[in-house]
DNA sequence: TTTGAAATCCGAGGGAA
DNA sequence: TTCCCTCGGATTTCAAA
């Protein structure tokens, strides 16, 4: 992870169609260089996917819930499990205060959030208590932090 | 958004580098159709951004923080527009309760955490309260829904 | 709008420094 | 590791349907 690898991670952070020639061109290395670069950080893991990032309204999913959630300790890895093989939440963590687990959930609508997830959270063992936080106003969604603006 | 828009963000979603070929050949059409589409597909916004997602240990920033700030409604918008402006922010929403804006930060480790956000909060006018949920482990990070698994 | 072909350009790999 | 070189393939454009 030197100088090269961070602009090679910064450029594709902002566009991940830039192309190897251009950052090579940029950092006065050779193309391939940058193309091995870009291999071995998707290798490493440090790259962990390549993706895009939609519009919810555009694309029939506008709503963005985020669900703290108490959970019995025994039960809590499957739990995770679980919820990891849900397709509408989208982040799972683990936090420390006021709950257990806390995961972000897109959906088309109220009725998709009920039937998705919230359903299974209250037909799940362990589940103690879950609290919903839902957005109204979506006003910036990145992946990753970058440098200057 | 026909089925072709469709299969074309799901293919993207999963992998943003996916040849424009590979995709045309799965569906029947041809490649400059396809290329035709995704670039009518960024310039209508329904694909905001074509970007990577990182390890978060990997890249240093390990530390993903969930806030929650009641603010006076006065300064909501402004309060809000500095929010954005703050590379460490990664997400930021409006909700309806329990607090008025929602943010996900992502930081290098506590201390910076609290330069970079939580000061800046108690430096603005119109914040009246934050609430900050740590994680402690991610479990998952995906940027938007796919079909199937 | 989609197509298919043409021309340019890029990616992927091997060998040398 | 990085660089140079080359081939196979992808991107991009445009005229035509």
């Amino acid at each position: 992870m030197d100088s090269i690898d961070q602009t090679i991670i910064e450029k594709l952070s902002r566009d991940s169609r830039t192309h190897c020639t251009e950052i090579a061109s940029e950092l006065g290395v050779a193309t391939s260089t940058v193309h091995k670069r870009v291999n071995q950080l998707y290798n490493d893991g440090v790259i962990e996917q390549f993706t895009i990032i939609l519009d919810p309204k555009k694309t029939g999913m506008p709503l963005t819930t985020f669900i703290g959630i108490n959970v019995d300790e025994n039960y809590k890895a499957e739990i995770i499990a679980k919820l990891k093989s849900l397709k509408n939440v989208l982040e799972v963590y683990e936090i420390l205060q006021p709950y257990d687990i806390f995961i972000k959930v897109r959906t088309s609508d109220m009725s998709e959030l009920k039937d998705s997830v919230l359903r299974v959270l209250d037909n799940t063992d362990g589940v103690i208590s879950s609290s919903s936080i839902i957005t109204t106003i979506r006003h910036k969604e990145r992946t990753c932090v970058l440098g200057d603006q």
